[in-house]
This record gives C-alpha cells, sequence and structure tokens, in this order.
DNA sequence: GGACGTCACTAGAACGTTCTAGAGCCCGAG
DNA sequence: CTCGGGCTCTAGAACGTTCTAGTGACGTCC
C-alpha cells in the first residue's frame, strides 16, 4: 500500500512534522500555511515544498478550537425536498467566497430538527441556517439566543427576536399566477394548498387576494393538498369529479403540481387545453423537457446568499443596531416562469 | 434577549464552568459527561446539574482532537439523486448504534467529488463512504492508502487495494426484470441504460444475459438513456415511432422509467396495456401511488447498515486478514417489486 | 550615532477536551 | 494493626493548531 515514506505509519503528519522537515518553527510553517504575511519568499517555498512531501493537511478541528472562530454555517435540510437540495447546491456556492464553510445536518423521518440541530451546535457552527423549520416559535428563540439563526423560506408570525428570515414574498407568487391566469381569459381558478407547510398560509391568502382583485371571490376555491406529489393527485382527483370543472389550478408546489398533471394526464384530460396548470418552486422538475411547468419560480441563487449574507452579517460585527437584535426579514420577489402547461381556456366566451 | 445567567456573555460553557459550579475537578466532569465510571452517584447528580443550569453542551471539536478518534464517517452523496439520499437516511440510522457520527459533503454542479473528498478529510473523518462515485481508480486508492474507503453502488473491476464495496447486484436485477416480464408473455423486451452511470454496464450486460437464456437474443435491443426522466422520454419517444413497437421496457432506473411513462401517457399509449414499464432502485418515486411503478428493489437499509459495518470493522482492528487489505466486495441480491406497470401484452399468442 | 521601523522568524501560552498517574479514603482480610 | 484493593476524585500533560509577545538583524532618518 503507497504509504508517504518518512511519516511515522497511521498518524497523519502535524505542522510540527512540516516544521522539521523544513528546519523552522512551528509557528512559521503556521504563518505560510495559512497564507498569512509575516514569512519570507524563499522559506515560503521551502515550508509549502515540505508540507507537500509528507502530504500534510491541516487539521480542521484542531485550527477551529484554537482560533475561536469556526467559521463554520450549519445548514439545517430536508433529504426529500428537491427545493431544499437545490437551496444547499447555492448555500455552498455563497458560502465559500465570503470565506465560511458550510456543515450539512439532514432532516428525516427518522431523523428530527431537534436531532438535526443538536448535532450542528456540537460541531460549533457559529450560525444556523434552517431550511424551513418546522420547530415552534420559542425553540428558535431559544438558539437564537446562542447564535445567529437564519430561516430560509419559513414566515415568522410575530418576528422571533434575533432570527432573521429570508423569504420569497409567497402571497405575490400566488397573486402573480393567477393573474397569468386571469390575463389568459380564465375565471375558475381553483387553488390546491400545501397545508401546514411554511409557506402556504401565504400562498393561500395571495391566491384569495388575487380572486378578489379580479372580482372572482365568488368563484375561489381552496383544495386541501400538501407538498408531495400525492397530495397533488389526490386533489386533481377530486377536481375530475366536477361537472363544471375548473379551467385552471394554481398548485402549492412543482411536485404537488407533477402529480396533478399526471392525474389529469391519466383521465385522458389534456394540459393545457382543457385545464392548465401552475406550480410553485421552478425546482428541477419544472424544468425538465417533457413536463416543462408554468411555475412561480424563487429566486434560489438570491436566496442562499442573502441567507449567507445576513448569517455573516451577524457574525461579523454589524453592532446590533437598535436596541438589541429584532430579527430582520428580508422578502424576495418571485417572478413567474411561463412554460407549456398554461394557455387560454378552450371556450374563452 | 434571554441569555443564561452567569455565563460570560457570548461565550459558550466549558468543562471548567461546570466544575468551577459543581465544585468539583474538572476531569470529573469529563468524566461524568461522558458517563464514564468512576464518579460517585451523588457527585454525578450534582455535575448533571451543574452543567444543565448553565447549558453546557460539549465541544465536539476538541473532543474529537484529544481523543485520537473522530468517530466520524464521512460520507459523500449527490445532492440531487433520490437514491443517495435515501440512502443517507439509512447511513445515519447504521451509524448511530455503534456510536459513530455521519459527516455530509455535498456533490452537486457546481462542486466535484475532489472537493467534497478533500472538506471530509478536513474534519478529520476516520473513514470514507462514497455513495456512486466518479473518481478514476488511482484516486481512491490514493484515498484508501490514507483510510479505510467504502463504495457504495459502484464496482470496481479490478478491485482496488483498501477499497470495499458494498453494492446490488445490478446484474441479477436486471435478469429478475426480464424474467419477470418474459413470464408475462413478453418477447420484445428492450433496455433503456444509464450510459456511463455506476451499476450501468452491469445492468446492461444482465439484461443481455438474461434475453440470451430465454433464447431471446435476436430480440435484445439497447437504447441509450441516462439517469434523469429527460433521458427516459427522450428514449421512449424514440420508440413511439417504432413500427412493430416492443411490448416491455426495463429502464436504467425510477427517474428513466418515470420519463418513459410519461411520454408513453402523453402519446396516449396505455401503461401497462400496450407496453409495460419496469424501473430500478424501488425509489420513493416508485411508490408514489400514482406511479405505482415495478421495480427492481434495492434493499437501502442493507446497504447502508453494510457501508457503515465495513467501514467500522476496518476501523476498530479486523486485523487485515491476508496481506494487507485486499478490498472487499459484498454484493446484495436485489428484489423484484410488481406494482401496477406490468401486465401480459395485449396479444398472447 | 542613537532612536526608531520594519522584516523574518521563534518561544510558549492558549483553546476545550481526554487520558494517565496517582492521591486520599474506607473496608475487609490476614 | 497492617496491608492490599477498591472506590472517588484530582493534577497536569497531552492533542494540533493559532496567537501574543517577543528577539535579532538590518535600514533610515535626523
Amino acid at each position: 500500500m503507497p504509504r508517504t515514506p518518512g511519516t511515522p505509519e497511521g498518524k497523519r503528519p502535524t505542522l510540527a512534522d512540516v516544521a522539521a522537515r523544513a528546519g523552522v518553527s512551528v509557528a512559521l510553517v503556521s504563518i505560510v500555511m495559512r497564507g498569512a504575511k509575516g514569512a519570507g519568499a524563499a522559506t515560503r517555498e521551502r515550508v509549502l515544498e515540505a508540507a507537500r512531501e509528507i502530504g500534510y493537511r491541516p487539521d480542521a478541528r484542531a485550527r477551529l478550537l484554537r482560533s475561536n472562530r469556526s467559521r463554520l454555517l450549519g445548514v439545517q435540510f430536508g433529504l426529500q425536498q428537491p427545493f431544499h437540495t437545490d437551496l444547499v447546491e447555492g448555500l455552498y456556492a455563497a458560502a465559500e467566497p465570503v470565506g465560511y464553510q458550510i456543515a450539512l445536518s439532514a432532516v428525516a423521518p427518522s431523523r428530527g430538527e431537534r436531532h438535526a440541530v443538536e448535532a450542528l451546535l456540537g460541531d460549533r457552527c457559529e450560525a444556523l441556517i434552517l431550511l424551513g423549520p418546522q420547530a415552534p416559535a420559542a425553540r428558535l428563540a431559544e438558539l437564537a439566543a446562542q447564535l445567529p439563526v437564519v430561516s430560509v423560506a419559513r414566515r415568522l408570525r410575530p418576528a422571533v427576536p434575533g432570527v432573521d428570515v429570508i423569504r420569497t414574498d409567497d402571497d405575490e407568487g400566488a397573486r402573480r399566477a393567477v393573474d397569468h391566469l386571469v390575463a389568459l381569459g380564465h375565471r375558475d381558478i381553483v387553488h390546491i394548498d400545501g397545508g401546514r407547510a411554511p409557506g402556504a398560509a401565504d400562498r393561500r391568502r395571495g391566491y384569495r387576494t388575487a380572486m378578489n382583485r379580479h372580482g372572482l371571490a365568488d368563484r375561489a376555491r381552496v383544495l386541501p393538498g400538501g407538498l408531495t406529489e400525492e397530495d397533488g393527485a389526490a386533489a386533481a382527483r377530486t377536481l375530475l369529479g366536477d361537472d363544471p370543472r375548473p379551467t385552471a389550478v394554481v398548485a402549492f408546489n412543482d411536485r404537488c403540481a407533477t402529480g396533478v398533471l399526471d392525474a389529469f394526464l391519466r383521465a385522458r384530460v389534456p394540459v393545457p387545453d382543457e385545464i392548465s396548470v401552475v406550480g410553485f418552486d421552478d425546482s428541477h422538475l419544472a424544468r425538465l423537457a417533457h413536463i416543462d411547468l408554468t411555475t412561480v419560480g424563487q429566486d434560489i441563487r438570491r436566496l442562499a446568499d442573502l441567507a449567507v449574507g445576513r448569517a455573516v452579517a451577524r457574525l461579523e460585527g454589524e453592532p446590533t443596531p437598535d436596541g438589541e437584535s429584532s430579527g430582520k426579514e428580508t422578502v424576495i420577489a418571485p417572478h413567474l416562469v411561463t412554460r407549456s402547461t398554461t394557455a387560454p381556456p378552450r371556450n374563452t366566451p
């Protein structure tokens, strides 16, 4: 087995090993490895060479232990949620340029939020970025007392002190979906909601507001849904039984919309000819050529950038302007992505 | 802001703080916190009480730094791959009872495997569990020289010294799919493959073997596919153009199969009446009521258990039996999950 | 020619744990 | 009574880093 020669078997090389080999002090090696100033060019090269030779790799933990900064952002996300995984990718990208690392902790059926957060805290993360957290406000407040907490995609009403919120304007998103459909000529527009999921209440409200605004209050109808394909399909089956069927559906999210699409397809109800469908999230799913779903896009890249930005701002000074730290909410405007699942209703008056 | 009183603002409590409060030595607190023996019942209670009062939480990093064990298993996975996320959940579950933690590092378009692994190594993981790694064998060998490496779902031919492999018998899986279809009466069975994806070659081979075995060698046909819905849909569209259409399709995985299903649905080709479809993985997707896909199930729970088991075995002794450590391969048998996308062909002779 | 800067480098103390020795105590066996 | 052995507990040294406070050596400025 290829093992670097000169290194005691099984023990990974440390600063001291590099220092010995390069004939300098440990402190100087530390300086070189960090790229800090205070080392001559020639020595620097010599140290780097020595490090390369024995395969030195800095020990992140020891490093963090000493410098009381871990430069670690803890991210809690749902393993099965496409929107979350997209977001995680954005977070990685956003954290690197500002010199932070991401520590991931997944929430899954067998692993609750509590567990996930405990792991992150044990890892000495400096701040927490929680994607769509379900924890009660009190718990979030408790966490915020210990370290900066950013909630992404979960609105907090009333605001929780110390918890920043980054979210898409769900309300506005649902309104845009309705506006789009109305502009196409639809009047019987139904909403399949997301139940108690984060953002669901806002989207419901946005839908109602828009319907009212267009004088369609009496036609507004909200069907209980959820965030999986299954929920969407179930709701769609309900719609299939209706006699004057609605001509358009605004679904809670893309997964839900996909379920709707599928149910219609199976029932031989052509989309968008007989019924239009709008999703929410603009996830990978929606973009697949064969689905090509009209949807409300959340600016994932921006959400991620802002989440990291807020956390970092809290960490690096930002001298808690008023009072203590009130918990700032940043709302991003969504945008409608028009694809092929929406069209004017068949019998436009 | 609620802050634990008695603690210096902004600094998290340490063993020393607990010790001071409980009036004992630091070492004793350490003993109590670890649940090690060597502390009296009364003192133990008193220490725990003190810890609770000031909100003490052990510092994982310092802990690991000292005891040269990190008890950390580094897991590399693809953010967008349902099969991987399912597996990750299983890994969490498998690691906990044996006293190990999981450190996650995601691979995404913007974040290559190299990057992901570097992060894990920096975190001082004791072993690496790589889900469907694409890295060249040489790279894996290099890693294996430093620490135990387990490759899940990627076969290594020839075996890489020091790298254990845990995988499903892809070959057998594809054979079972074909057997099932043949038993139903199908003869024109096409395979939509996974290109260069891990496992694809084996599934292709299994398909061919089974076709031969049933005397259908001349009807065997492999269409280039891939691992996304899009790939499946594209291949399905090709099939739609055929005049004597095949009566059954074995897709590389569930996502691919879903794409196939969708394309057929849109073309008004009823499944399974006119054509049967089999997937691979038995992912969440396949189980959705409205998809209800016949598929080849991989025993995810078992794969996860074994992966953790192999890593731990390497770590805890297992005195490298023969020679050095040859790299052990464990192959799990897949099972066919019959759902509603397969049926006898319409015109059974 | 002394005071002062700057530059390259170093010694040694942190950081928050765990671990190794060993100290003090009480109890029962001889 | 003494000895050994078990308990409970403690002091202090690790672990691999970074940071603070230097030490010399060499210029530069009046």
